[in-house]
DNA sequence: CGCTATTTTGAGCCGCGTCAATACGGGTGG
DNA sequence: CCACCCGTATTGACGCGGCTCAAAATAGCG
C-alpha cells in the first residue's frame, strides 16, 4: 500500500494532535478516510480560542449551528426555569461533546457556560450531516455519541441518598478524568459547591456536608475544590448500583 | 413528473397505514424516497406479533440488533440495580422510538416490558444504518429523533414537588396521546402507581395521595386507571417549568 | 486591607417515605 | 351466582433525610 501524501501526514498529524483524547477520535483519525475526507473533515473542525470563566458558548434558545467538542477546560450546562430557578444538566470534559439536544429543534436547548478558561472545537453541523453521509463509520460514530449520551441520562434517574449521589459524582469525574490522561485520585474541581449541589439534586449544604464525612470517613480528602479520592475502592461501593454518568 | 407505478403507491399505502402517526413518518413516508428507497425500507420494518401484558420485548445485556416502534399498546422500559430495586426510565407510547440507548454499547441498557398488548414494527439497525447513508433525509430524521430522546431526559432533572412531577406526568401524557389522535382529557394509564410513582421517584402511597387531592382541588377526576382531566389549564400551571416531557 | 463570593457549621422543621391496615376489583373455581 | 384470593389502590400515623434559615469562617480580588 502506498505511503500518504507528505500533505495528508501533516494535516493527520494536526488532527491527532488536536483530537488524540477526544471522543470523536474514533472517526476523524484514521480509521477509513482518505486524503479528501481528511481535507474535509479538516475544514470542519474549527478550534476556537478561549472562553474565561463565565463565559457562555451558546444560550438558550439560540439558532443552532454547531455542536462543540470541549479541547480543554470544563464547561456547564444549565436551563432556567420560568421561577429563575436553575438546573445543571451537566459538566463537560475535554473529549466530550455538547450542543446534541439541539438538533432536533434547530435551537439550543440550554445554556452552555465554561467554568474556567475553555477551549473548543466547532463543528459545523450541516458539514458534519454531509461528512456522515460519505463516511460510514463516521456516522456509526456519531449514531454511538448520541446514543451514550441518552443512555448516560439515566444515571441520576433513581431515588439516591445524598451519599450515594456525591459518591458517584466523584466517581463519575475520577473516571472520566483518567480516561483523558488525568490522575484518577486527585483533580481540582471546576465547579463550585452550588453547582455539584444543582446537578446532584441537593442543597448547598448537604453537598458540604457529604463531603466532610467522606473526609472523616477516609474516603477522600478535600480542602475546597481540591480532591484527593484515598479510598477507590469503598467509594465506588458506595455508589451502589447509580448507572455510570 | 410522473406518477409512481402501481406497485410503489401500494407499498406506500401500507407504510402510511402503518407509519402514519409513527415518528419515523416524516422520513419513511413520501419525502424524497423513490421506489427502490421504499422497497427497501418495506423490508427493515418489520411488524411484530403481538406482546401480552408483563412479556418483554428485550432484556438489559442482551444483544442489540433492531430498534423497535411501538405499533399500540404501552412499553415500559427499566433497570434492575444490584440490590434489586426497580427504576423505570419511561413509558412509550404508539409511534414512539425504543432502543437507542442500546447502538452505544451494542448490548441493551434496559428492559422494555409491554404494560397491555402491545405491538411494534422492528427496525434492524444495520439496515437503518446502510440506508440512512443512502437517504439525507433519513438521516437528519435519525439525529433529530436522537436529539429529542437526549433533550427530553432533561424533563425530570430539577428537584420537584410531588405535585409538580404528578402534574408533569399528566400534561405530559395528554398531549403525547392528543398527538397521536386520542383524546387529550380523558384516557386510561396503562402502569400502575407503583410505576408512575417509581418513575417520578416517589412513594406509591405519594401518587396516590397527589391523584386524591387533585380531584378535591378539581383539577382531574381519577377512577383507578381511568383519568379524565377537568382543568388541563391549571393543571399544566402546576408544571411550573417542569422542560416537556 | 476591606469587599464579596464561596464554603462550612449549627438548629429546627417539613415533605415525603415508611409502616400498617383497610378497601377494592378482577379472576378463578365451586 | 357466590366465595375466595391476590394484586392493586387508598388512607392514616409517624419518623427521618435533607431543606431552610442563620451565622461564622475562609479565600479570592481589587
Amino acid at each position: 500500500m502506498a505511503q500518504p501524501a507528505a500533505e495528508a501526514r501533516l494535516d493527520l498529524q494536526r488532527l491527532r494532535k488536536v483530537c488524540s483524547s477526544c471522543s470523536l477520535a474514533e472517526l476523524c483519525l484514521p480509521m477509513g478516510l482518505n486524503r479528501q475526507d481528511l481535507q474535509r473533515l479538516d475544514s470542519i473542525v474549527q478550534p476556537t480560542g478561549p472562553l474565561h470563566a463565565g463565559a457562555h458558548l451558546y444560550r438558550v434558545d439560540t439558532p443552532f449551528h454547531a455542536l462543540y467538542a470541549v479541547r480543554s477546560g470544563c464547561l456547564k450546562t444549565y436551563i432556567v426555569d420560568d421561577t429563575g430557578r436553575e438546573q445543571v444538566l451537566g459538566f463537560h470534559l475535554p473529549g466530550e461533546l455538547v450542543g446534541l439536544d439541539a438538533i432536533y429543534p434547530d435551537r439550543h436547548q440550554c445554556n452552555a457556560m465554561a467554568l474556567d478558561t475553555v477551549t473548543v472545537c466547532a463543528l459545523q453541523y450541516t458539514d458534519i450531516a454531509a461528512l456522515t453521509l460519505q463516511v460510514p463509520s463516521l456516522q456509526k460514530q456519531m449514531f454511538r455519541l448520541m446514543s451514550k449520551d441518552i443512555a448516560s441520562s439515566h444515571a441520576l434517574a433513581g431515588d439516591f441518598t445524598a451519599e450515594e449521589r456525591l459518591a458517584a459524582f466523584l466517581m463519575s469525574l475520577s473516571r472520566r478524568l483518567q480516561l483523558r490522561g488525568y490522575s484518577a485520585a486527585e483533580f481540582i474541581l471546576a465547579m463550585t459547591r452550588r453547582d455539584i449541589a444543582n446537578y446532584l439534586r441537593l442543597a448547598t449544604e448537604t453537598v458540604s456536608r457529604v463531603f466532610a464525612k467522606f473526609q472523616e470517613d477516609g474516603l477522600i480528602e478535600v480542602e475546597r475544590r481540591d480532591v484527593h479520592i484515598l479510598d477507590l475502592e469503598r467509594l465506588g461501593a458506595l455508589c451502589r448500583s447509580v448507572p455510570k454518568i
